[in-house]
DNA sequence: GGTTCTCTGCCGC
DNA sequence: GCGGCAGAGAACC
């Protein structure tokens, strides 16, 4: 029904029609689905808008067309929804900014990069030419700068998360993936710092109890290391399984959460 | 800037 | 498993 309609139907109706209660559908709805129905609405409204721009001539038409009812509207948030502006959308995401800075933390050496958005890549290293290297290959059209004054405070959260990782930050994300890979990541921002999860419990708890390598993949995928803690996702048995990072960094950061747990 | 709708913690059946 | 209230917060007009 909400991908039916264009705009959000009321939860009410939603309600109505899956036969509970508004505040029960709520609950049953936000555990299947992951989102609830209003971000699962704006999700849907979003890759519609995405799609129109790519196939309609005006961009007014687009922004009508995704079901908004104005243009100013969708203005607003465009730069929350698409991280540019439509013109730029169109161009292929060419002109999107990404800064970043390289620092030292207890892991080596970490990159820290954002759009206006949020933070869109944490990877971690040894050597800073490679880092920045393998940034620019990952985000080959955005044009890529060293990070300015005002990127400080998320590069400072970020390492800030590294070496006190009981602390929550909150550090706004712009990571891009499949939907799948959304929930995956979702489900691990929802393992509490000094605990951890194993493939098969993500797996089962997004639904997908058979998915559990699919979820090894979505974890390993993770853009944001820490910020997604996937270092928190272990083995069945017990093994740490993989990290991209190396695994010696796994355990470190483990044992930190354990310690600061105490 | 008020009104209406969402969302979630807490509780009861 | 399900419903409901309260109250904060977000979206809408």
């Amino acid at each position: 029904m909400i991908e039916a309609n264009d705009t959000l139907p009321p939860l009410n109706t939603l309600a109505q029609a899956a036969g509970l209660s508004p505040y029960h559908f709520h609950r049953v709805f936000k555990k299947a689905v992951g989102v609830t129905p209003r971000q699962y609405a704006a999700a849907h409204q979003t890759k519609r808008v995405q799609t129109q721009l790519r196939i309609n001539p005006s961009i007014t038409g687009a922004i009508y067309e995704a079901g908004y009812n104005s243009n100013s509207r969708f203005y607003e948030r465009s730069h929350r929804t698409l991280g540019m502006t439509p013109t730029q959308f169109r161009r292929g995401g060419t002109g999107m900014t990404i800064q970043f800075a390289i620092t030292p933390c207890p892991l080596g050496l970490v990159l820290v990069a954002g759009t206006p958005v949020g933070v869109c890549s944490v990877t971690l290293g040894e050597n800073a030419a490679t880092l920045e290297q393998a940034l620019r290959k990952a985000f080959p059209k955005a044009s890529i700068e060293k990070a300015g004054k005002d990127f400080k405070s998320w590069v400072q959260a970020v390492v800030r998360q590294i070496s006190h990782p009981a602390e929550r930050t909150d550090v706004p994300l712009d990571i891009r993936g499949t939907a799948f890979q959304q929930r995956v990541w979702q489900a691990l921002r929802e393992i509490p710092s000094g605990q951890t999860a194993t493939y098969a419990e993500i797996a089962a708890h997004i639904g997908h109890p058979k998915a559990v390598r699919a979820v090894g993949t979505a974890c390993g995928a993770n853009p944001v290391a820490v910020l997604v803690p996937c270092h928190r996702a272990l083995r069945t048995d017990g093994k740490l399984g993989g990290y991209r990072w190396g695994l010696e960094r796994k355990k470190q950061l483990l044992e930190k959460e354990k310690e600061a747990r105490e």
